[in-house]
DNA sequence: AAACTATGCAGAATGACATTCGATAGATCA
DNA sequence: TGATCTATCGAATGTCATTCTGCATAGTTT
């Protein structure tokens, strides 16, 4: 994992249709040598998947917000439950005052509120908080 | 946008790197019209981009957090000051007590402390409440 | 209702690109 | 020094994206 693989990933991150040829270029190598690059990355499981980005509004997802979730029992071995919930996109269990931060997306604040009603259906749960976000400032993958 | 598109989504979000024919099979189109499909859903914006997915833990990130940033001005246009820091890898403005949220990702604990120093830096930020995240349940694509 | 228009699809043709391979140069180790 | 291993290049090969033509269907106009 040298420089030149960190800008392959980079690059990769920004856009990952690029040909090998170009991203070589980019690189100061051949194509076949950034493939190989590419691939052991792959291998080794730097690199997980390749994915298209949606725009979370473009399919009826506008409403963000972060919930809290408080318990009475443990819901760390919980996930699937909170998985079987389509609307929270990421689940963590966190250190605090409360044991899980959801990250959900709804249609409208009616959907989120519905959601919270689905969260509180789970075994231990005991209390929200959620927090909408009114703005997003950004989101962008993590620089290596 | 029908449900030939979400399934369409919901196979790229996936794995991006599938041939146009293997994705017509499993809608039932062929790799002309799947084409044409997912180049509309470009064109639409609904698709913004194709990326890999970077295993943030491989590339020295594996510690995450977020941070509720308070502050004694209104900071919801300091979107380039949060952006300055690497480190971040979403901010938004959001309802209640703070008025920022960030997500955090760092090496080591002692990193995120230093987050935590260069946000006090920006303009109008009075305060921060930082939340480790133990382990993370799920992470996952928003579901068209 | 008939004609017209627009849209979406299938299937084939073309060219770009991924992927593989052999050869070479440099690095590491004995 | 010699041997082994790794990374790279450049070329060969096959796959696949992309484009195009023709057709069918649905919606619109006269």
């Amino acid at each position: 994992m040298d420089d030149v693989d960190r800008q392959l990933l980079v690059l990769l991150q920004q856009d990952a249709s690029r040909p090998y040829a170009a991203l070589g270029q980019a690189v100061g190598l051949s194509a076949g040598a950034t493939h190989e690059r590419v691939r052991k990355l792959r291998e080794r499981g730097v690199i997980r998947r390749t994915a298209v980005d949606v725009d979370p509004a473009a399919i009826g997802r506008g409403v963000l917000a972060f919930v809290m979730v408080d318990s009475t029992k443990w819901v760390g071995d919980s996930g699937d439950q909170f998985a079987a919930i389509p609307e929270i996109q990421e689940a963590h269990v966190i250190a605090g005052s409360a044991s899980v931060l959801v990250k959900v997306r709804t249609s409208t604040k009616e959907q989120l509120q519905d959601v919270l009603r689905r969260m509180y259906a789970i075994e231990g749960v005991s209390g929200t908080q959620a927090t909408v976000v009114l703005e997003t400032l950004f989101e962008r993958p993590v620089t290596p």
